[in-house]
DNA sequence: CTAGACTGATAACGACTGTTGTCAACACTG
DNA sequence: CAGTGTTGACAACAGTCGTTATCAGTCTAG
């Protein structure tokens, strides 16, 4: 049974109604997540935590693999969105433009540790959230390609050598930033930054000289 | 009712027969997790595919995430003594120790798939397994400060950076090798090694200079 | 041979899963 | 007002979960 939903209740048009309804069910999704992990995401938690029945469930999502690939999207996006308008806004240097993505990126994460823990969380489940991630990681590779100088000039046949020197710092920068955050490493923001900018760096200008 | 097991059964040693059946569940395991991740992994069809009762799982495993737990114990443990094991016989030379240490690391999971699935999925699970899993990560980091020398010789105020840079090291390295396993990089073994030579080589004479 | 360790199959328990359906109460439109 | 979009509470479905217990049958020790 289809919901129709055309009129405006209590002063809220349908179509705020159901951003509503989906956005409570995201954020609800986020704190499921960071509190029990994947095996706490259930359509019923989640509805309890967002006060919803499942009937609304199915309304925004198909699956319970949608909302969690909603979730690191929508995670992986911001992160990213802040990332680039940082390095828009930097000097025209290097590791002026390095670190300014990696602070930003940071600060998303940090300011909010449950989206922290979606991204982390998100290379568990076989199913369609671990390929997600995958793309997501891709993305972020991509993304430092195309705004990292040294990366940006390469011809075509050096492009998968730079592909997997990209790899290798996001997944770095991800695993010392999920350590700093989880506090299993205690290290300043500014130090944190300073560190990952240098590692940047220096993977950049060796992937520039061979 | 706890199970005795004293006597020998089909001429097989109680402690043997034991240990078998211990095999059995974590071979299985390892089995299912790369099939159906981390959500296929339940008492009953881990017993099913080890061809034994619930019963005899609790007698080897306390709980899942204590199978999970070994399961991801064991792997790590293999990696880290072929890497030690390959660096002894290396020449004293760091690009050496560290192709040789990743090459023999890279060899373990490439000859099994399941076991590098096993390492990668372990970042999920909010339970034990998690907590496991930044110990090994955090272990390997300490190898890795151990075994080479421009981390080893650092005074105690460098040695948290020391163990950021570690951390970086690991964290990429796993993220490349999980990409290139997973068939969403091509990439032969050689150029990956290579690869992950230099960008390690790279950090740790940046880490050095600093 | 008998007593008892050992095995494997099966059942039971309550709790939870995804998903769909029903139904009374509420809010809006005409 | 009546009619209907809309909501939330609740039930139902068959299935799986972890965990423990039961029981007939196989093997070994004395």
């Amino acid at each position: 049974m289809a919901i129709v939903q055309v009129r405006p209740y209590r002063g809220v048009a349908a179509d705020e109604r159901r951003g509503l309804r989906r956005q409570a069910l995201l954020e609800t999704g986020l704190d499921r997540l960071a509190e029990d992990g994947l095996s706490g995401v259930s359509v019923r938690s989640i509805c309890a935590g967002a006060r919803l029945t499942p009937r609304y469930f199915y309304e925004s999502f198909d699956d319970l693999d949608a909302l969690l690939v909603a979730i690191v999207d929508s995670v992986a996006a911001e992160v990213a969105q802040r990332a680039i308008a940082a390095i828009a806004v930097a000097p025209d240097d290097l590791s002026a433009q390095v670190r300014a993505a990696v602070d930003a990126g940071y600060g998303v994460l940090a300011g909010d540790r449950r989206k922290a823990n979606a991204l982390l969380v998100a290379g568990a489940g076989h199913g369609p959230l671990r390929d997600r991630r995958q793309e997501i990681i891709m993305a972020y590779a991509e993304l430092a390609l195309v705004n990292l100088p040294p990366l940006r000039r390469l011809t075509a046949t050096d492009r998968r050598r730079a592909r997997a020197t990209a790899l290798f710092l996001v997944g770095g920068a991800a695993e010392l930033i999920g350590a700093v955050l989880s506090g299993s490493l205690r290290l300043s923001r500014s130090r944190l930054v300073e560190q990952l900018t240098n590692l940047w760096v220096a993977a950049l200008v060796q992937q520039d000289g061979t």
